[in-house]
RNA sequence: GCCCAUAUGGCUCAGUCGGUAGAGCGCACCCUUGGUAAGGGUGAGGUCAUCGGUUCAAUUCCGAUUAUGGGCACCA
């Protein structure tokens, strides 16, 4: 008879086989009310679950990262039953659960509009009430296929005949809505505690666009009405970071209707820019790449002999002059490679590290532009780096340590690696596959990095990894990347000449670090809600007057901070002096300087910081060296007292 | 490209159940010279995204187009 061990070591034993919400139960009224589903023996059971020999057991309750994840599942049944109900002729698809909620893609005539949703909630609301008992229940395969298809469930029975046979089929009834799912869910619809549906969307079945159109209905779910308050509150905080509208609070650039995924750069947006842009210059520099610009419109048939025209042809931008077929080039790549073939190269100029801020074109797609996130003309920070099969690692490691280096500037700490490896369709013969991805394999473990597999998600001429970066919101973005490339300088006849005297081909690693500039300029601004660190910030510091009079010592103030190399304006208005504070604070002005008699009279500065903390007076002198060296040093902070 | 939504002064947004529009901020001018997050007054500024349809009349209703936003798909 059973013995359950829980979490606290406590065991507690029974002489007759129990379910989880009965151990529950045992355990206390209280638990027995919030116990969503059981963990026996590390995996995840509903409460009704029965326990007939020894086991660990853990009680999970809506605190749990997994009975959160219980609730979203429930929800998104939920959320199908209330559909079925008011739409019978809706057939339901798949509902998974994802960061912070659900959805569920439903295939029916009817278009559901922003009002139906208002709808499918009360219904939803409804249902909760009604408390109804959530039953688990097992079919054969054959039978489920059968039942799903009598339903007029098509999609449902779709999906089952993919799933292998012997596996058995769960499904999940509560009141009059069955549904094929592997569970657990929480024990009655009045455990959903707070749901609400978020958004529309179209998806297509399978997720291939070849298939047909399903409706989407996104929702979130949470523990408690103050989760899902905190969680709104959320959403409307990364509103506020958005990049387009901090871009224009802070005119740094704008996008207009003659130019789609087009950025026009404003000046202080301009200056950010050239300040990052600066910066890996320098960078690159000390990292012994050498840079150089090529060409943006290019014969078509150099695409075609890279192999881009065969696959993206679409997606360039071409145009015919004198007869001839050109295109704006969409990548850097294949005009390394002519820079590259200039002059015999030796094996002694290898690794060739060409660095270029390649200005490229794509046209993407309508849908997929997204303010700076998503461009069709941006700017990346492009190397090529040709080298022996044998340097590929050390290439690696070097380009890794390079990495590192810059997004911590950049103050990005959190580094998400991702190997991804050979895919169905692939050039190059398994054996150079197998040097390749453990050349990469081992770059990363020399330096004990943590990286996931990403099996078959790599380029069709190398595998690659890709290096993304957690924001302050716990964000996720894809950044850097690092692609061994066998077959563009075979396809475009790059060579060297080996110790032996033999023609080689060299290995080409392409290789960015912020992507394009455009994107990552919109991840800095969003990151920092526009409070740049100083040395990135357009407009470092402000001198502001209190009256007419000291307008010419102001005038002093600002020229000798530009002459010490640093971004400042003056505020000679005659507003007062609150009003400018509140207006360049609002401006995320890194310093603010006030100047009235006294500080003329003792040839000083009072400084303010757009964080409202006054630094107290000191002299010109004092505060330049200050903010010198804070720029100089990259600081992510604003100097102290 | 596909689905849904949106498009009104520089910005943020109201509004018109069809009779050509309004606020706040910003801008210009005037008064105010004020010590750390909004001093006061006056004024200018809009073909209501574009094209077409319905109507005596369209910014409003309908359609198309373009762009933007949220998703899907795509991302060399």
């Amino acid at each position: 008879m059973p013995v359950i061990s829980l979490p606290d070591g406590s065991q507690r034993s029974f002489d007759h086989p129990v379910t989880v919400f009965e151990v529950a139960a045992d355990i206390g009224p209280g638990l027995a009310k919030a116990a969503l589903a059981g963990k026996v023996n590390g995996e995840l059971v509903d409460t009704s679950h029965i326990i007939d020999e020894d086991t660990q057991l853990s009680i999970v309750t809506s605190r749990d990262e997994e009975g959160l994840e219980v609730i979203r599942h429930s929800a998104a049944h939920l959320m199908a039953q209330a559909v079925k109900q008011l739409y019978p002729e809706a057939q339901v698809t798949i509902g998974p659960v994802i960061e912070d909620g659900f959805f569920y893609d439903f295939a029916m005539e009817k278009m559901l509009t922003p009002d139906d949703l208002a709808v499918i909630e009360k219904r939803m609301q409804e249902i909760i009430k009604e408390k109804l008992p959530i039953e688990r229940s097992l079919m054969e395969r054959d039978e489920a296929i059968r039942f799903f298809r009598e339903m007029g469930e098509s999609y449902k029975a779709e999906i089952i005949q993919d799933i292998p046979k012997d596996e058995p089929l769960s499904l999940y009834r509560q009141g009059d809505f069955i549904d094929l799912c592997r569970g657990p869910h929480v024990p009655n619809t009045g455990s959903i505690p707070a749901v609400r549906l978020t958004r529309l969307a179209g998806a297509y079945w399978r997720g291939d666009s070849n298939n047909e159109q399903l409706q989407r209905v996104y929702g979130t779910a949470w523990g408690n009405k103050k989760d899902l308050k905190a969680y709104i509150k959320r959403l409307e905080e990364a509103e506020k970071r958005s990049h387009r509208k901090i871009g224009r609070q802070l005119d740094l650039f704008h996008i207009q209707e003659e130019a789609p995924g087009q950025v026009f750069w404003h000046d202080k947006g301009w200056t950010l820019y050239k300040t990052i842009e600066q910066y890996m210059r320098d960078k690159q520099y000390a990292h012994d790449y050498k840079e150089i610009k090529t060409p943006q419109l290019l014969d078509f048939s150099l695409w075609e002999r890279s192999g881009h025209a065969a696959k993206y042809s679409d997606d360039m931008f071409s145009l015919e002059s004198d007869g001839r077929q050109f295109a704006i080039k969409p990548m850097n790549c294949p005009c390394h490679v002519q820079v590259f073939n200039q002059g015999l190269k030796s094996y002694r100029d290898l690794p060739l590290r060409l660095a270029e801020f390649g200005s490229c074109h794509r046209n993407e797609m309508s849908g997929a532009l997204n303010g700076l996130m998503r461009v069709r003309a941006f700017v990346q920070d492009d190397a090529h780096i040709f080298c022996s099969e044998e340097q590929i690692e050390s290439e690696v490691g070097k380009f890794i340590d390079f990495l590192h280096e810059v997004y911590s500037d950049f103050g990005f700490t959190e580094v998400i690696y991702r190997l991804s490896t050979r895919p169905e369709n692939r050039v190059g013969s398994d054996e150079v596959w197998d040097k390749a991805e453990k050349a990469l394999a081992d770059a990363m473990d020399a330096k004990r990095l943590d990286w996931q597999e990403l099996p078959g998600e790599g380029a069709f001429y190398g595998p690659k990894i890709e290096f993304s970066l957690k924001d302050c919101m716990g964000r996720v973005w894809q950044l850097g990347t690092i692609q061994v490339d066998f077959s563009m300088p075979e396809r475009l006849d790059a060579q060297y000449v080996a110790e032996d005297g033999s023609r080689q081909v060299p290995v080409m690693l392409h290789r960015a670090i912020l992507g394009s500039f455009e994107r990552f300029i919109g991840i800095l601004i969003e990151h920092f809600e526009g409070k740049f660190p100083t040395w990135l910030s357009p407009e470092q510091v402000v001198v502001m007057n209190i009256t007419d009079k000291q307008a010419e010592y102001v005038e002093k103030v600002v020229e000798k901070l530009k002459n010490a190399g640093i971004r400042a304006i003056s505020d000679l208005r005659n507003e007062k002096i609150g009003f400018k504070i509140r207006e360049h604070t609002m401006q995320r002005i890194p310093y603010l300087l006030v100047t009235g008699d006294r500080e003329v009279e003792t040839a000083s500065v009072a400084v303010r910081t757009r964080t409202g903390e006054d630094r107290g007076s000191m002299s010109v002198d004092a505060f330049i060296s200050k903010v010198s060296a804070e720029i100089d040093g990259r600081h992510l902070k604003l100097f102290e007292e």
